[in-house]
DNA sequence: AACTATTTATAAGA
DNA sequence: TTCTTATAAATAGTT
């Protein structure tokens, strides 16, 4: 970005290079703290210039010891472990603090409070809930409705097309294949806004259990199947 | 750099704020190395997005660790210090693992992809889904109907009790409050279990609270201010 | 994911 | 180093 391109290999002239370094520097920076805002993630980044002198950002609410902790956590090295061995106490204190934490979060996401239908005592939840499912079902129905009639359409058109043009090789189309006309989303999600009295709001939510990396969205894997899976809805 | 000027705040549409975490995200990490090359610097950077997934950068020749102890050695903080506190290895394990699984468990919960109604264009799909709905329907029914049986038997003991004993202190129980006997549960979640031709599985939960929101895209509710909590359910 | 219209970042020059 | 300016890059909004 400036007047003319730049190869990417080492500036050879210092002056150059010291000049770049402290431009190119100030931008990377900006542009960490830019990610860490605009997209609420925790970024930090440290540099070295050629002398050794350090610069450095993390983003706010978070410290570069936190992050190489998270580090550490994540990719299972154990860079700073030992920050614990302060005593055995403080360890001991760490681990029962995980998993209270641990806890806390399960319970709040797994089935709350263990949960299961029978700890609904209130005949107006249990009402609340029927109507949130039969709007859901009003919903998907619709959606059903729509893309039955998008397919009953595309249908047409196809059958006026073959009817002028007489495509011979398109014909090979059958049915099942108009009934599925896009590769099969690989999973699907769907949140169901509610509020209760207690002004908790609440979520109905379908999601795809397992991983789902960050990265890049739009990627759509068609799905690969192996076994007949099991399929149901249950309550617990 | 883009249409329009972007406010530097967080990105409130989910969906917007994924993409340009992962187009800045590439463009930070490609920022990193070109200011390694080019000013023969060392860099090292990290990103967790907010699900926690962690991305990183370290110039060449270093490692993430080798500049974490340069950091360390330079900043004067001591964070690798005692890396042989092999006697507390086990709690030293014992707290990794923990923060693996509280990072994994929350990365679950945090976010999902942000499908909608509109992804899902296969008939057999909204199918499947119609009916696990109306699985869940009868399910919630029937569960009332176990509850109001109950209750009026309870009811109908009390009754009798009062005709036998005559309790007067008691006797300030109104109909209300046997309508919620029990201190009513602070939330309650549902999980559906669900799985798809894909052999991904998949979920449907209801949730207490959370922070999306995307802004309605349902559209649906009646919309509610401030007060009395809009309810009801949203699909989108 | 691919495509632009624009905004940014920055290489060179002063 | 800082300011200026011409240009290369990055990327926001769209499709």
């Amino acid at each position: 970005m400036g007047r003319g391109r730049v190869e990417m290999k080492r500036i050879e002239n210092r002056v150059s290079r010291q000049v770049t370094f402290s431009k190119r520097r100030k931008g990377l920076l900006k542009k960490a703290h830019e990610l860490a805002v605009l997209c609420d993630a925790d970024v930090g980044v440290v540099v070295f210039s050629e002398r050794g002198k350090l610069f450095e950002y993390t983003s706010p609410p978070a410290s570069l010891t936190d992050l190489i902790r998270r580090y550490e956590a994540v990719t299972n090295t154990q860079l700073l472990q030992d920050t614990h061995c302060t005593d055995h106490q403080q360890m001991i204190e760490e681990i029962s603090t995980l998993r209270r934490e641990y806890e806390q979060l399960q319970s709040r996401v797994m089935a709350c409070p263990g949960e299961d239908l029978s700890s609904l005592t209130s005949v107006d939840e249990l009402d609340e809930l029927e109507q949130q499912l039969e709007s859901a079902l009003t919903k998907v129905r619709a959606r059903k409705d729509e893309l039955l009639t998008s397919l009953t359409e595309e249908l047409q058109l196809k059958i006026n097309g073959y009817g002028r043009h007489g495509a011979a090789a398109v014909g090979v189309e059958t049915a099942e294949e108009i009934a599925e006309p896009l590769p099969p989303p690989p999973s699907f999600a769907y949140l169901l806004n509610v509020k209760e009295k207690s002004a908790a709001s609440t979520m109905l939510r379908l999601w795809p259990q397992a991983d789902d990396d960050d990265g890049d969205v739009g990627g759509g894997g068609g799905g690969g199947s192996s076994s007949p899976p099991r399929r149901g809805l249950q309550l617990w």
